[in-house]
DNA sequence: ACATCTATTTAGCGGTCGCTATATATTTTC
DNA sequence: GAAAATATATAGCGACCGCTAAATAGATGT
């Protein structure tokens, strides 16, 4: 006769259950991440995870949040207010890539690639985020009184894309870098002097 | 008693179900789609893929072929041997606007895009293919006498990236086609004269 | 000490995933 | 006409998906 005595571990730390969600998103991505392998990484089962942050959905968002807290680019220190903007931004293209190609795991920008999820609500969630980012890189351009913001604006925020779509391939931070500057070069006549 | 007879259809056409399947995977992604859905419409049943095609992969990728063949950019049209570089290339980026944004399902290159999927057998084929592509773009480059040809493919072929990724976002023919005009412009310096 | 509440536990839900064993119907070959 | 080859059909495999109901162990408040 086996006596199976339900033994009960302290309640696991919240805010580090986001932080290795994080890594885990920021690796491989929304879909590819099941709630099984949050679990295995958490050391938690399935329904400790819900009653902590409702859903794999929330706890992306929570995770994606953290993200931009802690790891995203200081754009207001880039980004300052007297600053060349062609210069500004070509050093914005260029921390980017050094964020985005800085670990060996997590590559590119987990917000920009958190929008090409297949499920929905979650490429929403990314998109919301993204646009506090995007919202002040479009307000410093039309500051600096780009000859037509929305072209530029249009212009630098493809070229994030790209260079964190080719960090993902795995490009290394030398290549990606020459791909900032020469993308830097095309800002030069844009803005009025 | 109900007499159940089993009926069955003619041979459904393969090429045909190839061209369904490559409107399906353009459209939402190889992970997105799933044999259901294929099925449903090719209007087969699950045996009848596989016996057609092998798998969800192999069809994907006779699907990916099937695109390359009738759907994409004609690289040999566009860097014409004789052309100026810095031109041809801003044409390519042009070129590639176009195709990426001219359908309202289909957005962005199936190939490129197909380099992103979950699945690793589905992104390893789509690499197989693009490399075509970007050897092609690779040795025009390098015939062209790019200062630094390495640099500048990677340029090229990231900028193509981030249209791509912009394209599927939704992003009009018109504002993608002012990113390509700027982007053009940083090759302006990058070949000698 | 006792009741209350929270966070864990076990167990498993209904659904979808890619895929296949087996049988039968049709076409092709001789 | 009979045999062989081919492509369909029914039915369902095991694995995984996100998620949850119910029970219980431990922390908290009085």
């Amino acid at each position: 006769m086996e006596t199976k005595v339900r033994r009960r571990r302290p309640a696991f730390d919240r805010e580090e259950g986001v932080a290795i969600a994080q890594g885990l998103f920021h690796e491989r991505g929304y879909d590819a991440v099941g709630v099984a392998d949050l679990c295995d990484a958490l050391g938690i089962v399935a329904p400790s995870l819900y009653a902590a942050y409702g859903s794999k959905a929330e706890l992306f968002n929570r995770a994606m949040k953290r993200y931009v807290e802690t790891d995203f680019l200081p754009l207001d220190d880039i980004l300052t207010p007297d600053s060349k903007p062609a210069e500004a931004l070509t050093k914005l293209f260029i921390r980017a890539t050094e964020q985005y190609t800085r670990h060996d795991k997590w590559k590119g920008c987990m917000v920009t690639e958190g929008m090409r999820a297949d499920d929905e609500t979650a490429r929403n969630m990314a998109a919301e985020l993204a646009k506090g980012g995007s919202d002040l890189i479009a307000s410093y351009i039309r500051d600096h009184h780009a000859k037509d913001p929305e072209r530029v604006t249009d212009y630098v925020l493809m070229t994030l894309r790209g260079l964190s779509s080719y960090a993902c391939l795995g490009y290394s931070t030398e290549r990606l870098t020459h791909c900032a500057e020469m993308a830097g070069r095309a800002l030069d006549d844009d803005f009025a002097s």
